[in-house]
DNA sequence: CGTTGAACCTGTTTGC
DNA sequence: TGCAAACAGGTTCAAC
């Protein structure tokens, strides 16, 4: 569900309503839900929301107490939703965190996974920088046409691999990278380093136009996501490829798209996506 | 180092 | 209808 612009729909939301709140108190419903920093849960009884932040596809809180900072990381998996209202989540048993607020524009905020493929990392300064630099590669946003040139330049495995691999470029999943390889009529299977500079330069094109235009619909609603105010995405409207195997090329050239098993699913046009 | 596939979980949809 | 298999937005780890 979640990738780069459902977290920014989420953490925009954050910003308008819970930065500079203070955290009263936090309930957890299971602690295996939290990766790291259990022991220090205590320390953030009455923190303020100083800062809301998206790192790749998690969100970063950073947490003041007096002058000392600590960061609540959440971290969404598959199913996870951060949530201000329970009529926003389809059931109570995989609510995992509630977070009492005082002095923000809501009175809680819950956290929410069915799968529990996400987790909640509680860090200290140190312990946030480790988590960044280990796990995020370039941000789509931040990153130069030369950086991503570079980066597809020295790729030798498929195009799709590593528009989802968040070690060289974060916040992308597998909605994202099939419609910005279809838009930059690249295969799936395309090899990084054998793309022209052209090529290349189409694709960090579609990559920041199609990440923008599914921020500006608010995200795409497959199933569970929802802004943390409950309201549904509407970028899956606008979806031309993703799930829809079967279904002619929208370009018009007249071929059905396919699907491709290996991996995770990859749907293209075999025509407008040739190879190389 | 790169690639592949399985595993982690729960819920829903599909097919026999 | 009933039940099993397939599939789902992500990450990580083992094996090659």
């Amino acid at each position: 569900m979640p990738e780069l612009p459902e977290v920014e729909v989420v953490v925009h939301q954050l910003r308008l309503h819970i930065l500079g709140a203070t955290v009263r108190k936090i309930w957890i419903g299971r602690e295996d839900i939290i990766r790291q920093g259990l022991s220090t849960l205590g320390w953030y009884q009455g923190v303020t929301l100083t800062d809301i932040q998206r790192c790749g596809k998690c969100i970063v809180m950073t947490c003041l107490r007096g002058t000392q900072p600590r960061y609540l990381v959440a971290e969404l998996g598959m199913t996870g939703l951060l949530v201000f209202h329970k009529q926003a989540i389809p059931d109570e048993k995989h609510t995992h965190m509630v977070l009492s607020l005082d002095g923000g524009r809501v009175p809680e905020l819950r956290y929410w996974n069915a799968r529990r493929f996400g987790r909640l990392y509680f860090l200290d300064q140190p312990g946030l920088d480790t988590f960044l630099r280990r796990r995020f590669g370039l941000d789509p946003f931040s990153a130069s046409e030369n950086q991503f040139v570079s980066l597809v330049k020295s790729c030798r495995g498929r195009m799709k691999a590593l528009l989802l691999n968040q070690q060289k470029i974060a916040g992308i999943g597998n909605i994202y990278a099939n419609e910005i390889l279809y838009r930059a009529r690249i295969h799936p299977h395309a090899q990084g380093a054998r793309l022209s500079k052209a090529r290349i330069h189409q694709l960090y094109g579609a990559m920041r136009e199609v990440l923008k235009e599914a921020i500006r619909y608010g995200g795409s609603t497959i199933r569970d996501f929802r802004a943390p105010d409950g309201t549904p995405g509407r970028f899956q409207e606008r979806h031309q490829v993703y799930q829809k195997a079967g279904l002619p090329c929208p370009r018009g050239c007249k071929t059905l798209l396919r699907r491709l098993v290996t991996e995770r699913s990859s749907f293209y046009c075999p025509t407008c996506q040739g190879r190389s």
